[in-house]
DNA sequence: CCAGCAGCCTGAAAGC
DNA sequence: TGCTTTCAGGCTGCTG
């Protein structure tokens, strides 16, 4: 499930191969995710961005393509194809292929079709809610303690659910979410965190992922990198999919629960409520 | 405005 | 062995 790190592995990949290209034709699955994909048609890509788990390919016309990898998407870069980018003529799970000038094909795979592509006018993120309300970039500097207790106080809902929403920071999912309350010491299920937890959570959100990127990413089941290859932070999780495994600090076995359908681990003698 | 939740998807793994 | 059920979860859109 590609999560800040893993796309920015996939931006810093692809970004110099993908440079001037300019897009001659493209195909895509039906459903209307991916059918915005062929919008992208004329333009030249001037290179790409992030925000969060969103990949922005630059448009020479004032545009981006807005990219999204929703569970299992990926992206690769193919040669020697011709000029047809037909999506039935690569993978099965193919969703996506734009044609370059060049013969290559910038290709899509999505398997469980959660992902979603966009072409919208450059920063015109009105129509993609998520996007539009996002929180700030992690790593960027704007994202301190301060700024994390602003956007969660006075809020009802679990840090954890609060964390993944994308508002008070962005990029965060499920597997960082774990690891970063384990690193602060904060129960999943905490519904108030007071200034200076915040700091340290802040400080433990910014450490796995900039490890996470460290790393390559975190392969479970179905993240490669635009190479092809897979993550290597799995290896340093110190309680996502490890629940009955003993705690890395105080041996305990970790519990796992659901908070909001999704898998939680967390250490209920470490984290605090 | 906010909290909460169903629905979208497929394939691997577990259950019967 | 083979069929059925469960599970994984980011985001959207609806309801109360």
């Amino acid at each position: 499930m590609p999560e800040l790190p893993e796309v920015e592995t996939i931006r810093r990949q692809l970004e110099p191969l993908v440079r001037d290209a300019v897009i001659v034709a493209a195909d895509s699955h039906w459903s209307d995710k991916f059918t915005p994909a062929l919008d992208a048609v004329g333009s030249t890509i001037t290179g790409i961005a992030r925000r969060g788990k969103y990949l922005l390919f630059q448009l020479d016309d004032d545009h981006e393509l807005v990219a999204h990898l929703g569970m299992t998407g990926s992206f690769h870069l193919e040669t020697g194809n011709g000029s047809d980018p037909s999506c039935a003529a690569h993978g099965k799970h193919t969703r996506a292929v734009w044609a370059f000038d060049d013969g290559r094909h910038l290709v899509f795979d999505d398997t469980r079709r959660f992902g979603r592509l966009r072409v919208v006018p450059k920063g015109d993120y009105g129509d993609i809610a998520t996007l539009h309300q996002m929180g700030p970039e992690p790593l960027d500097g704007d994202f301190t303690g301060a700024s994390l207790h602003a956007a969660i106080v006075g809020r009802s809902r679990s840090i954890k659910t609060q964390l993944l929403s994308q508002r008070p920071v962005a990029g965060v999912g499920n597997i960082y979410a774990d690891e970063a309350l384990f690193l602060a010491g904060i129960d999943p299920r905490a519904r108030r965190v007071g200034r200076e937890r915040c700091d340290r959570l802040a400080d433990s959100v910014k450490q796995v992922l900039a490890t996470g990127i460290d790393n390559g990413g975190t392969t479970l089941r179905d993240y490669v990198n635009a190479e092809g290859d897979e993550g290597q932070n799995q290896h340093a999780l110190l309680v996502y999919g490890r629940g009955g495994e003993p705690c890395t600090n105080c041996a305990e076995p970790l519990s796992t629960i659901v908070i909001d359908a999704r898998t939680t681990t967390f250490c209920r003698r470490c984290q605090k409520r």
